[in-house]
RNA sequence: CGCGGGGUAGAGCAGCCCGGUAGCUCGUCAGGCUCAUAACCUGGAGGUCGUUGGUUCAAAUCCUUCCCCCGCAA
């Protein structure tokens, strides 16, 4: 098929990978280039990258309301378009301007976490599963009917990395499978009474509060690592947390319970002995490693 | 030139402001002690203090070149 892709993060990598191979990328849409990183250069998308080494032809447009845009995209002329985290909103000009329509891979089993951040928040709510839905792409957030869902389950070592790179894998897998039977496979509409968002991370919830129990801490950190990284701070400095596990410690909330051979902290319920840690301009490291040379004064308490 | 931290023994860190014998915790090796231990004691090996040039009687420490790593921010 002829085929326009609009994708942004590494995410859209693999789908991008697998659609050139089985068919026909006349174009790839993708946010344009923006200052990140230290230097704040201004950096591709990895969709943008992959899309220029293979020489086909890059848009980066600001928005897809504007008239020529949409006239330039359907003189493309493609029999459909696949979206996987494009990150710009698509209006029915551009939804509806092949044949075939606009499909999307999305990371979860929908109609649970629609939304910007579903592999996070499906770790973080304590979920057993996750996978990916191939869906109809609507004027609606992530609304559109689903042609086939796949599951990933989700364990206790699950992180939000690894779920985000087996989602990946599958979801270029998923919608090979979709797009080779395409016109035998009938959509099956979401079931609104169980919808959920999945809103963006923010900085903010990244920051441990230990009034809450280990164990929803524990899921946090997974779920966020590696990004954004729960982290807490002591003395001005940031600690990322990696990785921890819930153990029965009482104390005071916030405390640093133990601070020798290993570090645990006490929570609302319970404790979390950390496990995996990354002292601010630091790599990450066990934190056995890390309580060789640095010390957390025993029993102090962090907020 | 977005802001900032860092590169010191196999690992993690201190020392740097206020130049003057290279230090701590751990690991490692040897020996000792113990019924026993990731226990304890004793002793040892292991460093061109990232790189270049400079200042100085003397540089891990002050100035400088370049390389590499990371936090913030996006």
């Amino acid at each position: 098929m002829k085929i326009v892709f609009m994708g942004t993060p590494d995410f859209a990598v693999p789908v991008l990978k697998r659609l050139m191979t089985e068919h026909e990328v006349v174009c790839v849409y993708t946010r344009a280039p923006k200052p990140a990183g230290r230097g704040k250069m201004l950096l591709k998308s990895p969709v943008h990258e992959l899309a220029e080494q293979n020489g086909i032809e890059v848009r980066t447009p600001k928005t897809l309301r504007d008239a020529n845009e949409q006239a330039a995209f359907k003189a493309l002329n493609a029999d459909i378009s696949v979206v996987a985290a494009y990150g710009l909103i698509l209006p029915r000009e551009i939804i509806e301007a092949f044949e075939l329509g606009c499909i999307n891979v999305h990371a979860s089993l929908l109609p649970r976490w629609r939304g910007a951040a579903p592999i996070e928040r499906a770790i973080e709510a304590g979920d057993t599963q996750s996978g990916i839905s191939i869906m109809q792409v609507v004027e609606a957030l992530d609304a559109g009917a689903v042609y086939k869902k796949v599951i990933v389950p989700i364990t206790s070592a699950t992180t939000g990395g690894i779920l985000h790179d087996q989602l990946a894998t599958a979801g270029a897998d998923i919608l090979s499978e979709v797009l080779a039977h395409f016109n035998e496979i009938k959509p099956t509409a979401q079931d609104e009474s169980l919808v959920t968002y999945a809103t963006k991370l923010s900085k903010e919830e990244a920051r441990l509060n230990f009034n809450q129990p280990a164990e929803v801490l524990e899921r946090k950190i997974r779920a966020f690592n590696p990004f954004p990284a729960a982290y807490f701070e002591y003395n001005g400095e940031r600690f990322k947390v990696l990785s921890a596990e819930v153990v029965k410690e009482q104390g005071k909330i916030g405390q640093i319970l133990k601070a020798d051979k290993e570090l645990v902290i006490c929570c609302a319920q319970e404790a979390l002995r950390i496990l995996e840690i990354q002292r601010q301009g630091k790599k990450p490291m066990p934190v056995a490693e890390l309580l060789r040379g640095f010390r957390f004064e025993d029993g102090a308490v962090l907020k």
